[in-house]
DNA sequence: TGTATTAAATCAATTGTCTTGACTTATTTC
DNA sequence: GAAATAAGTCAAGACAATTGATTTAATACA
C-alpha cells in the first residue's frame, strides 16, 4: 500500500472478461441441464449461436466437453448435443475434522475418483501438515495411475473445516479445534501442493456438495443445516455460497437460542443439536473409528436417551428452520450432515408439522419447505472438492472482473 | 413458454455487457471516493487510462459526471479531478405504511428534493391506487418547476411497504396490510405512470437508505434491523440487497424466537418488538399523525411502562443480534427504524453488553458490532427511491449480463 | 534560470470478441 | 420431389478495450 490515500473500487472489465464468462455461461448451462445443442445453447444464454459454436469449440478443444450422437427432433437438420467430459478437470478435497482426515479427488461432474481416511494427525498442526501433504500426495499418485493426463487438470484443492475462524482468542472452547484453526493451513498446503487452496467450512462445503449432487441441484436460494460433530448452516444465496465478511456465517451452532424450559444462560444450540451432543448422551467416544456404525446401531436401536436426544434436538431445529426461513425466504431447507441417513430422516420426521412462517405458502413451488439432504461422512470432503471447481467453472461475478 | 422442455441457463454478454458494467464501475467510485481524476480512476479499476478517459467522457456527455478545478499534487501535471452531478439523475420513492403514505424524490446523489406526507387512502387499495397516483403526479409537477430538465433524467419509482408478500391466504394477521399487499401495487403504478416501478419491503429499503447515505456506506456485509411500525432487517450481502427466493428475506419479526420466561407457545418476534407494540403498551393510536412525537415524548418521560416495554424489546433484540451475527458474519450490525431517535439510543444502551458471538473478535474491524442507524420516519421512502438509483448505476452481477 | 523528472491525459493504430447476414446441410411435411 | 423448417457455418463488420508513442504541465534539482 503506498502513501496515497486508498481508494476503494471494484474492478473493471474487458473483452476477456466478458469471453470468459461466456464460458462459464455454456460450462454451467450443461452442467444444470446434462446435454445441449449448440442451438439450444444459444437460445438458453442469449448468445448468438455463431458465438455459441466458437465457444464450444475451444471448450472442445480444451477437453472440456464433448458431442454426442445427433438427435432428431422434428423438422429440421438434427441437432448434436454436448456434454460435459468428466475427465475435462479434477480437485481435491480435503476435510480436517475433529477426529478425522479424508481425502477425495473428484472430477468435473463430481464423480468421487479417490478417497482416503484416516485419524487426525496428533501432534497438532506443526508436524500434522506434513502427515497431511503425505496423504494428498499418496492420492495425487492413485489419480495419476488412473488419469496419466490428469496433472495439468487439477484446478486446486479444497480444504473444509469445522469453523469458526480468526476468533480463537475468545472461544477456547472444547468444542472446537483451536490449534488447526489457528494454524495457517491453507498456505501451507498451498506452498506444498503448488495448488490453489480455499478454506471454507464444513456446512459451507456440505451445501456446496448438495448444489453439485443433492436436493439443492439447480436451486439458488437455499439453507443447508449441517449436523456433524458440530452443527452449521451452509448458505446459497442467488446462487453462490454465502460466507460473511470473514467466512464465518452460517454459524449457527453458536446461536444462543431458547427452547421451552431453557434458562437465560442457555448454551450455544450445537451443544443440544451436534453429532457430538449425541455422543455424549450415548457414552460413545467420537474418535472411535467405527463411530458412524455405533451412532446407526443406537439410532435403529432407540433407547430413552436416543429418544429424548432426538425429541429436544428435533424441537430446537424446528425452531432453527423457522428462524432460518423467516431470514432467508428459501426455496427449500436442507437437513444433511456427517451423520447416518436415518437419524437424518428421523429428525425429519420428528421435526414435523413444521412452525408456520413465510415459507408456509398456499402454492408452494415443487421444493418442501424442509428436506433431507446428503447423509454421508463424505460430504464435506466432496463440497470441499466441488469448490474448486465452481470456482473455476462456475458463473459468477468476480469471474468477470479483469485479470490483471 | 413453447412446448420443448425449458432449458434452464444464465444469459451470456457481450462487449455492450462490458462496457455497461465499466460504466456503472465509475459511478460506483465516484459516489463512494467522492471525487476522483481519471489518472485515480484507472488506478483504482484497473482500466486503462484511455479506457476510463473514454468512459467519463460519455458520462460527461450524458451529464453524470462533471470536472472540478484541477488540483496540484506534487510533480506531474495536476489531475482533474470529476464528481457525480447531483441532478444527473433522479427517481421518486413512495411508502405505504398501515398509516401514512410518504412520497420522497431524490437525485443521483441521495439528496431530496420533494417530500410529501398523507395519510394512507382509506377504501382499499383498487381507489387508493388513483389517489397515490395523483399524489406522485403532484411531486413530479413540483420537481419539473425546480428542474426542468428532469423529465428524460427519471431513472424509476422504488416501491416499499411492509413485508411479506404474497403468502396472505395464511396470515390473516390485524398487524399485516392484506388488502394492499394482495394488490397488483407496482403493476398498476407502472402503467399509471410509465415508470419501472421495483417493489421491496421496508426493511431492505431503509438498509439501501443505510447503504447510501448512513452508516452502512461503503459497507458491503450488513444487517440492517429495521423497527418501525412492525420488524424487519434489511440485508446487504456482498454489497447487494438480499431479498431471498421470494422477495421475503429479512422477515426476521416473523420469527418465533423465545425470551426466558416464554412459553411454547409464543407470538412473532414483532407482537413484543415494534413501534406497534409500544403503542400499544401506551395507548398511542398509530394513526395518529402525531404519533413520532408522542412517542418521542413518552421515551422522554420514561414512565415504567416504557421502561419494561424497552427492557423487553431490548432483551429480545439482543438475542436477535446474536443469532444474526452468528448467521451473517457481518461488518456491523445497524439498528435503524422509523422511530424516533431517543428510542433507537436507549434501545442500544439497553442491549449492551451485547452477548458473545463470532462478531466478538479482540481486533475489530473499525465497526462497531452494534450501532444506530438513520432513526427517522423518513428513511424508508428515501431508500425505496435508492433503489431505481442503485438498479439503473451500481455495479451489479444482473448488469453485465446481455440485453436483448 | 534551465534541464531533468514525474504524472496526467490524449492520439492513433491494433487486438480480440461478438454480431450480422448470407449460405450450407439435413430432416420432416405435404 | 418441392417446400418448409431447423442446425450449424462462413466471412465481413462493429465495437470496446489495449498498446505505445506523444503532449501537457507541474515539481526537483543543479
Amino acid at each position: 500500500m503506498d502513501a496515497r490515500k486508498s481508494i476503494r473500487a471494484k474492478s473493471g472489465t474487458n473483452l476477456g472478461g466478458a469471453s470468459a464468462h461466456n464460458r462459464r455461461i455454456m460450462i454451467d448451462a450443461l452442467r444444470i441441464n446434462g446435454a445441449l445443442s449448440r442451438a439450444d445453447l444459444a437460445r438458453a444464454t442469449g448468445l448468438t449461436p455463431q458465438t455459441v459454436s466458437n465457444i464450444i469449440e475451444e471448450l472442445a478443444r480444451d477437453g472440456l466437453v464433448q458431442s454426442q450422437a445427433s438427435v432428431r427432433k422434428g423438422r429440421g437438420q438434427p441437432a448434436t448435443p454436448y456434454h460435459l467430459v468428466p475427465d475435462g478437470a479434477f480437485a481435491i478435497g480435503l476435510q480436517i475434522d475433529r477426529h478425522v482426515t479424508r481425502t477425495v479427488i473428484v472430477n468435473l461432474v463430481g464423480d468421487v475418483l479417490v478417497q482416503t481416511e484416516s485419524k487426525l494427525p496428533s501432534g497438532g498442526p506443526a508436524e500434522g501438515v506434513l502427515v497431511i501433504l503425505d496423504i494428498v500426495g499418496k492420492a495425487c499418485e492413485t489419480l495419476m495411475a488412473q488419469f496419466p493426463h490428469a496433472a495439468g487438470k487439477l484446478v486446486g484443492l479444497g480444504l473444509a473445516m469445522p469453523g469458526p475462524f480468526g476468533i480463537n482468542e475468545l472461544y477456547d472452547d472444547p468444542w472446537m479445534m483451536t490449534a488447526w484453526q489457528n494454524f495457517p493451513l491453507a498456505e501451507r498446503i498451498a506452498e506444498g501442493t503448488g495448488l490453489e487452496v480455499a478454506l471454507q467450512n464444513d456446512a459451507s462445503a456440505a451445501a456446496t456438495a448438495e448444489r453439485l449432487l443433492g436436493a439443492a441441484h439447480g436451486l439458488d436460494h437455499v439453507v443447508c443445516i449441517y449436523l456433524g460433530y458440530g452443527l452449521g448452516a451452509g448458505l446459497i444465496l442467488n446462487g453462490e455460497i454465502y460466507g460473511g465478511a470473514y467466512s464465518n456465517a452460517g454459524e449457527i451452532g453458536m446461536m444462543l437460542a431458547l427452547a421451552p424450559g431453557d434458562d437465560a444462560n442457555v448454551e450455544p444450540l450445537e451443544h443440544y443439536t451436534s453429532m457430538a451432543s449425541l455422543c455424549n448422551v450415548l457414552g460413545i467416544d467420537p474418535s472411535d473409528p467405527r463411530l458412524f456404525a455405533l451412532v446407526t446401531d443406537a439410532v435403529a436401536d432407540g433407547g430413552p436417551a436416543v429418544e429424548r436426544w432426538i425429541n429436544n434436538a428435533a424441537d430446537r431445529l424446528r425452531r432453527t428452520v423457522q428462524m432460518l426461513e423467516s431470514i432467508f425466504d428459501p426455496q427449500t431447507t436442507i437437513l444433511c450432515g456427517g451423520a447416518p441417513q436415518a437419524l437424518i430422516d428421523r429428525l425429519i420426521e420428528r421435526m414435523g408439522p413444521l412452525m408456520p412462517s413465510i415459507a408456509d405458502r398456499a402454492q408452494r413451488y415443487p421444493e418442501p419447505r424442509l428436506q433431507a439432504g446428503l447423509a454421508d461422512p463424505w460430504s464435506v470432503a466432496l463440497g470441499a472438492a466441488a469448490e474448486p471447481i465452481a470456482r473455476a467453472f462456475d458463473p459468477r461475478f468476480s469471474a468477470i472482473l479483469k485479470t490483471p
